[in-house]
DNA sequence: GAGAGACTACTCGGATACAGTCTGTCCGAGTAAATCCGG
DNA sequence: CCGGATTTACTCGGACAGACTGTATCCGAGTAGTCTCTC
């Protein structure tokens, strides 16, 4: 059970975006080449913040990507949950109905026991993306990395978008 | 990101092997049928289980499979990491280093902000896993399980064990 | 009748095929900017 | 010089192959019980 690799990727390029001046786009070009990806397989990940309505996409020259709402209200689970989708990591399969002892048509009134603990769990690791937003992400990287580097990567996005 | 349904079926044989009588082994062939599974692959969760100390197993005729420690010792997460691995669900590539940007040699101090976000979430998924042991598991399905389902599967197990 | 030895049947464990999803790539539809032409 | 139509170049989006992990299966190594033979 591991997260799909467009996961990171897509959390990257949202911190990206969300740095981005008020109007403007950075293509899925400029955002392959910064992180050192192929860019064709990283626009399928931006395709799945799109059509989550997370990011607003802009067609034609100096087109590209921004982020569709504020970087305030988009958290770590609206964008991993964008890419994975929305399903349990659990998949109950009900195979306690198999049990040769139970009468065929017996009714269940509770999810299985066991799966309501997965569950549990699931909801605890979403709980937990919930809690952070991409602003947040985006204070702790600025306090993080060295201002050099910021600026200078500043410089390049803008050269850009 | 989906668990592998042998995760599910562990999880219900240790459920089945913890309400067996001390001294008493269940083979997997018994352990499939009862859960209407193939026993081949069945067998194959359950050598997760023997290689992670979770159960002992016992060859010949009247052989089979029983937990190697008490019910209240294990816990969900020694069963998933059991058969799942311990590796996170997510897989930090580092993908900032390919930062045009940065100089090429740069160090780095902490690991990648939005790695640790997901890490900690991980955490508090095996967190919540780790709270809930196979006797608590036990304890609720007597509680919810109809009585006579529960007796008839007790003795479909002791006529084989 | 009791004990030892050989046999048998049953168990798990690793090695071997098949399928589905993740990864990676390609090309086409559509659009905004730039260009060119006419007024 | 200015405005509008055309062209162009660039964007994203869905459709198409390859690799890897998960699923399912088979057969062999090893053991506990059983049976038989001998004393």
């Amino acid at each position: 059970m591991n997260l799909k690799s467009q996961v990171e990727w897509a959390l990257h390029c949202c911190a990206i975006l969300a740095g981005l001046p008020e109007g403007r786009h950075l293509a899925a070009k400029d955002l392959a080449e910064l992180h050192g990806l192929p860019k064709e397989y990283l626009s399928k990940a931006m395709q799945s913040l799109s059509q989550a309505g997370l990011v607003a996409t802009t067609l034609g020259p100096q087109g590209g990507y921004r982020l569709a709402q504020a970087a305030e209200k988009i958290t770590f689970l609206d964008i991993v949950e964008a890419v994975e989708g929305r399903r349990n990591t659990f998949a109950c399969q009900e195979i306690r109905k198999n049990n040769p002892c139970r009468p065929a048509k017996q009714r269940e009134t509770k999810p299985c026991a066991i799966a309501r603990v997965m569950w549990e769990a699931d909801e605890a690791w979403r709980d937990r993306l919930r809690r952070v937003s991409l602003a947040e992400l985006v204070e702790t990287v600025g306090r993080e990395v060295p201002k050099a580097v910021l600026e200078r990567t500043a410089e390049w996005i803008a050269a850009r978008s």
